[in-house]
DNA sequence: GTCACACTAGACACAACTGTATAGTGCTGC
DNA sequence: GCAGCACTATACAGTTGTGTCTAGTGTGAC
């Protein structure tokens, strides 16, 4: 391979606008990442093409193998950055809540800031997984983890293991498969139906003003996009 | 890996056994399209390889040319097995029923037979959705097909509207996500897990009768496969 | 000002795949 | 037993992608 490892860079919040305004520099390492996420609502992750991000960010594909010795090594910080998600959900099923509506609630933070949990990023990754025996490794680990944290939050609030369980699968599975399902609802439509997810979920009516804590929390999420 | 495939099986509808015996004839039309369907483990739909196939079924790539026009035609086949899935689920959430939980039960029929739903193909064509809007809209159209139906089942069996749709889309999207999340269990563990989900799903407790009925044509698919 | 560094452009060789054109090949029916 | 249909093999041209090599180019440090 070639020897072009120098780099200084160091993605890993992807934040600070770029100061590396020294050189003849058009694109920049996370450049490309940003290109090639906001290409997975076209391609497939495993299919996305040098040539294709170079075409996107108006430099030739040589820039490309100066920061990267192949596309592996750009899809495995996608990777990286994908499993970020699961550290925002488990983070939440561990706050002190006062009851399992808010904690719940809590979780479903993770559901309205697409930092926090990225539907396009999630399903690219857990679509690359279904042909890749590897990345189906680490997809599965991540539901395990996941599920695990949720049950232990149901359980938490007096839940028995088994009825946690599976009420940590009907959140975590239905919310994956209303993103599978591609659902693109306005906030007031999906914040009319909270109030009997949760109930259903919990087996506990949410009170007004636990559902207007929220309610105001996602409607101030939706436009930071 | 070899593509010494000779098959006698029949997966889908489309039935009858090849009486093609005549002439020089090493792969029928159903033999790309199965070739297919079985390649999706692999490969993402819109990314299926005529050379490929043409290797699995020893064949050279002009055969399929005699069948076809293009691939174009040939997934238009698979999204038309796809869209059969629909007619099973909503044929089941019209069977008359004496109660909400055998209603569910039947639909949970769908899932235990992958001729009735296969979420191979299911998620092949779903995530092909996710990069091409014609495809995107049939699986929208198909979505509010499957939850409409599932919504009015729940809305004969006395549910509001709203709680309805609500139940109707925990079942639903828990279903997708039980099986975008690649969970892959023994039957008995499904089965365990299954009172606790009719529960949660229709507030009723269901009977042991109910599910030792359901159990045994479960268990009885899992041999079919 | 000039030099080195960090990055970029363009060209080349190669591989995988598509679609078409042409020349077979082996049952089946008569 | 042979004619013809239904299908198949091989060859060719064109496209798109990869990775590598060599020759730049602009900016900041001195």
């Amino acid at each position: 391979m070639t020897a072009s490892t120098n780099r200084q860079y160091d993605i890993p919040d992807l934040h600070h606008a770029d100061s590396t305004s020294k050189g003849n520099v058009k694109a920049t390492r996370r450049d490309w990442v940003l290109a090639a996420r906001s290409k997975l609502d076209t391609v497939a992750i495993d299919e996305l093409k040098i040539l294709a991000l170079a075409e996107d960010l108006s430099v030739s594909r040589s820039s490309f193998y100066w920061y990267f010795n192949d596309m592996a090594e750009l899809l495995e910080e996608l990777v990286t950055i994908w499993a970020t998600s699961t550290t925002a959900i488990v983070e939440r099923t561990l706050r002190p809540t006062a009851n399992i509506t808010t904690a719940c609630l809590g979780v479903f933070e993770c559901w309205s800031d697409t930092n926090l949990y990225d539907p396009q990023l999630e399903f690219a990754v857990r679509d690359w997984g279904r042909r890749d025996d590897a990345v189906a490794a680490r997809v599965y680990r991540a539901d395990i983890e996941r599920l695990a944290a949720l049950a232990a939050m149901f359980e938490q609030h007096g839940f028995s293991e088994a009825d946690g369980m599976v009420r940590a699968r009907l959140l975590y599975h239905s919310q994956l498969g209303y993103y599978a399902a591609g659902t693109e609802e306005p906030a007031e439509v999906r914040l009319m139906f909270l109030p009997h997810y949760l109930a259903a979920l919990t087996n506990v009516e949410p009170s007004p003003s636990e559902l207007e804590d929220f309610a105001n929390y996602f409607r101030s999420m939706q436009f930071k996009g």
